[in-house]
DNA sequence: CAGCATCGTTCCATTAGTAAAACGACAGTT
DNA sequence: AACTGTCGTTTTACTAATGGAACGATGCTG
């Protein structure tokens, strides 16, 4: 965070608070507790100004302080947040049922995301009734370049959008199927355009298999993505692109009509 | 928000991020979307302020403003930081278990709040499997005195820290048996100190019925409280003060001896 | 179709928040 | 025990964020 130029985009921006959001999103990943030195080298703001940023941050409880007076972790004002929002998607509570009956129709655990930069964020899960089922939680983000669900997310960008998402940024790799250059993502991309939707061949995890569709507001934009998973000895590749496919497919387009009536 | 004096409380308090976590805060309760000069009047902040706060917001993804470029909601970076303060909490992973155990045993809705200032907050549930079940989410909010899960959490508070924690503030009244003054409520907290739980006799709504038991860390203190809840009719007063009570003072312990080892 | 009100946005002087230096306290090292 | 480094906290000169005025655009109202 070099102090940065002025350009159109950051003109406006309150330093003060960027900086103090800044705080609340080094938190995760593990990392649960940070000293305020820890945080003034992490954001390499001074001293003095990480000192204050606590004070208010604490004094309104996203954060407390531990019991050596030393430690600060997340503080429960962020529940507040979170859940208001996640009541405030319509499109979660339709989706639902939805992807509950999805999971117990294929016996897979189903989830739904939206994408949030260059990164998609789970906002609904079903998890498989079976011993072995999805472990990600609500909120958990993933990159949208290296899972079948971001690439729903993206479905219909154009190559100036896609370019202007991406930039420059490297793509990490996870397994040797992830795609590492933007063009790469392109071509995947133009097949999934084909075909309206997407099975995974260990993009981000290898031994797991899934298949995603995007979900369509009203105005005809792509909002979110389903998808359904397992553990590759669960689901054989025939039913990926047949039976698991088409009730994939119609959850997205049973969300998408739902929506559309909304609004 | 009347320019507040300074005290030893305020004197480090970052306005502009105090102002912009109070944007965030104004969602909520059926309020889901806000244009700017509502948010201005709300908070009597300047109009180009609350300009530069939301833009700020918005290149973070906290808020999101809509098509007709007016109207801002909450956004996705929220969801970041409440489940990433709940995967923190080492109290909720404990609990779980025990709470679905508590919930299957009793046939009843189990839930589990901490005490954010003179509120609750929900951090776990299960919902009881009967067609009319608890719809409190996560992150729901209660105040303290009109809840018996809120008095859990007060439990051994001295009367100076009751009175620094109430201050002068009214008690708002939600049902004829909600305690409306200070004294009130140390009634009540005199008489659950001597059961170790408390049963609700419709504080807070009426025809809902309600035990709660406290939950505390290794170090003695009250970190959380638990209890089972169902509507009038689903419960008996007999079993309230018998083997449910029991059942969820079980539980209570169950989940304040794990905490116990933890540390 | 004026007239008025309110919106989002921009500019700029002024104030208010900040960075740096400094303090006292503490912990580890020589 | 003196030294060195780092911590949390306080103070203050100064810089940068701010609040008010102002602009053009939009949407009512009579």
């Amino acid at each position: 965070m070099t102090d940065a130029p002025i350009t159109s985009e950051n003109r406006y921006i309150v330093p003060a608070l960027a900086q103090g959001l800044g705080i609340l999103s080094l938190f995760g990943g593990g990392n649960r507790s940070f000293t305020a030195p820890e945080i003034a080298k992490a954001l390499s703001l001074p001293r003095t100004k990480v000192f204050r940023l606590l004070q208010t941050l604490q004094s309104m409880d996203y954060v407390r302080c531990g019991e050596d007076k030393r430690h600060f972790t997340l503080g429960p004002a962020l529940l507040r947040g979170g859940f208001e929002y996640l009541a405030s998607l319509d499109m979660v509570e339709v989706a639902q049922p939805v992807l509950q009956r999805l999971r117990d129709e294929t016996g897979l655990s189903s989830h739904m995301a939206i994408r949030d930069k260059r990164e998609i964020v789970y906002v609904s899960r079903f998890p498989a009734r079976s011993t072995i089922a999805s472990s990600v939680n609500i909120g958990t983000r993933f990159p949208v370049h290296a899972t079948i669900m971001g690439r729903m997310t993206i479905f219909e960008m154009g190559d100036k959008e896609l370019e202007a998402l991406f930039g420059d940024q490297p793509f990490e790799r996870f397994t040797p199927q992830t795609p590492t250059t933007l063009d790469a993502l392109k071509a995947l991309l133009a097949e999934d355009r084909k075909r309206g939707y997407a099975v995974s061949q260990a993009f981000f995890e290898t031994g797991v298999s899934a298949i995603a569709a995007p979900v369509h507001d009203g105005a005809g934009g792509v909002v979110a993505a389903i998808n359904v998973t397992a553990v590759n000895a669960h689901i054989d590749e025939q039913a990926m692109h047949g039976a698991l496919k088409d009730a994939v497919l119609e959850a997205a387009s049973e969300i998408s009509r739902w929506l559309a009536r909304k609004n």
